[in-house]
DNA sequence: AATGAATGAGCATTCATTCAT
DNA sequence: TATGAATGAATGCTCATTCAT
């Protein structure tokens, strides 16, 4: 009934909607499970009918896409950022490492979802690895980790894409121990101690 | 009224049709994932009628479950019994990780539902990390890591829990990759890979 | 948005489904037992779709329950109008009976679903009568009869109660027996014959 | 591996097995009911195995049936028996009414098979009800009746049929009300007071 | 854009019955 | 006779999706 908000909001608004069910949908996959959640309990989370949700997704699988494109997206952006100021190779992995550990760590349901709920398919796995944003993030592990070993910093002998898996997989399984776990610890200090493993182990003899 | 007949088959009629279930259902999850595989498309792949499941297995989960038991237990007792026979830690993480991949790397179907199936559920994830042979694995892991810390072999510094989960989370994140990837490649060598540049991170200065 | 078609319009869009259900579950109760009656059944003779039973009614069961109670619901609040009218405690029981038997023979499908498929458990049982409305039902006639008796019209004597459970259970035996019969007879008749014989029994000498 | 034992059990021990399973299933039906109850149920309560069942018994039905004709059988021949020995049409009556409450009051779980069970399918009951045992029953009444009105006792207007209906279902109600009551009451002295009513109601003026 | 009533395909599980031993 | 493992037909209920309003 309000008269006067529309200029800036008649954009947002469709944006609001469309995110507020994607934040619902993250809470609601997370609490119940995606096999186990029901898009009309989405619906009622987010505020809407159950009929809106598909004025903004074409299936329930589609809204769990989102959920990882657009949370991927921004890291990969916010990351790529944050690495333009740092020139160390070692340095850049050890930002890497704690930007990853410190998205999970502050949405523990967005965590769940990535770390349980987009696992649970080879569909969705091969969706998601084979391209897209998960290969780009695999991708820039790899391309700094070789700018070490252009440096003279890595190893030269070490194959690149296996150690960016490597990475990747450690910092995982950090990443889903913590979720699974019932102690209630702090995820992101976990980084640091992963990358001086790692980086002993992969950097060159001085 | 015979005597040697029944130590080769009065036992092994009725594991006969358990262990045909147990394989059809891996290589039906593997292929349809859980949620999408029908008991009856298991019952149709091990030859029996859909209620004979139900004379071995409690329910669809109750398979599940199994599948992941009895390839840990196996896994777990085999895996004891070779490293006994050698004492440098170093040499026996070296083995677990390549014992690791080779069972993976051996059974497709079985890595599929050990790397995918298994882990699309917080309720599963749960009961299959917490407690139970995932634990006792992780916790191999890190006895031999203590181990080797105590003889003065590994960084005394470093927390064995995490490095535990830090090797794990390698080996698992090769498996993952090598069942998603369209490429065929050997699993197994990669096990030498990620150990050397493990060890060389984890070990002691001379 | 006028003003004269909600009254007869809005909410019986609403029960327009919900008493189709209702009609077609009691017909397809009548015809093929409760046990034997598949949901399905009642959708298609509804003209509704399977799922849209669920969300009039809760379960099968609940079909079942909502039949006797709208049945007895309608039927205790028509006779309290007509006994209403009545003084001679004598009148008002020959009302009564003739009521019991006028509704069960005027609907066929509905006096078998009350006399027979409601009959088969004791769950059932035990639902519909500690409680509820049979109880009510039951009650009436005991209250009726022991106007009777303070007006000296029946003898002091007797066990009201008793004598409620078998005037029902005449009236009962009567519907039963008329719905099972391969003659088709008329029940109401046998209303004035079981009173003629009831009411010479209970009643005081003069 | 008994010797001596034949003689007199060949036979019985047939019998033996075959009246276990009765006894069995209607102890299992009166406490699940007919529906909700399992033919395994019944095999393990009559300590044999399931498939014996079938050795006694064509199916699960014609255990129903047969506990129903085994209790009427014997009812029916008993109460014969009893009511050679009495003249009076009203003492016959009376004793058939205590008959028929005693017997039900005796076994509680032959009760519920009786007044719920057996109750709650039209195919049931016309099988019942038509011809058979309960027909001889209500016959049984009916001649007594007859035989009282051609004495004059009772009233010659009546209908005899009507009649048998109406004090069957008298004494119906009184056994079902028994059998749902939470209270546990004798059932037996209800005979004498239905009779009482009854009696008074039927006979024809001095 | 938004609603929410309606749809109907889909499926784990049960259990009466059979039959080889 | 007796067994009990095996069978497979049968069904209530759920829920993603649609569409008339």
């Amino acid at each position: 009934m309000g008269t006067a908000r529309s200029l800036s909001t008649v954009r947002p608004v469709v944006n609001d909607k469309r995110e507020a069910i994607l934040r619902a949908a993250t809470q609601v996959f997370a609490r119940n499970g995606y096999f186990n959640s029901k898009v009309a309990d989405i619906a009622r989370a987010a505020g809407v009918a159950d009929g809106t949700v598909y004025l903004y997704f074409k299936s329930k699988e589609e809204i769990l896409h989102s959920i990882f494109d657009a949370a991927m997206e921004e890291a990969i952006h916010a990351g790529r950022k944050e690495l333009e100021a740092i020139d160390d190779p070692r340095e850049k992995l050890r930002r890497i490492a704690r930007l990853h550990l410190e998205r999970l760590g502050a949405d523990r349901d967005l965590a769940v979802v990535f770390q349980v709920e987009l696992r649970g398919s080879t569909k969705f796995m091969e969706e998601f690895s084979a391209a897209g944003f998960f290969a780009e993030y695999l991708g820039m592990i790899r391309a700094t980790f070789e700018e070490g070993q252009r440096a003279g910093i890595f190893r030269r002998e070490l194959n690149a894409k296996l150690v960016a898996k490597m990475l990747f997989g450690a910092l995982d399984e950090m990443a889903t121990n913590w979720i699974l776990s019932r102690r209630r610890y702090k995820l992101v200090p976990m980084a640091d101690e992963v990358m001086d493993i790692f980086l002993n182990g992969v950097s060159a003899a001085i």
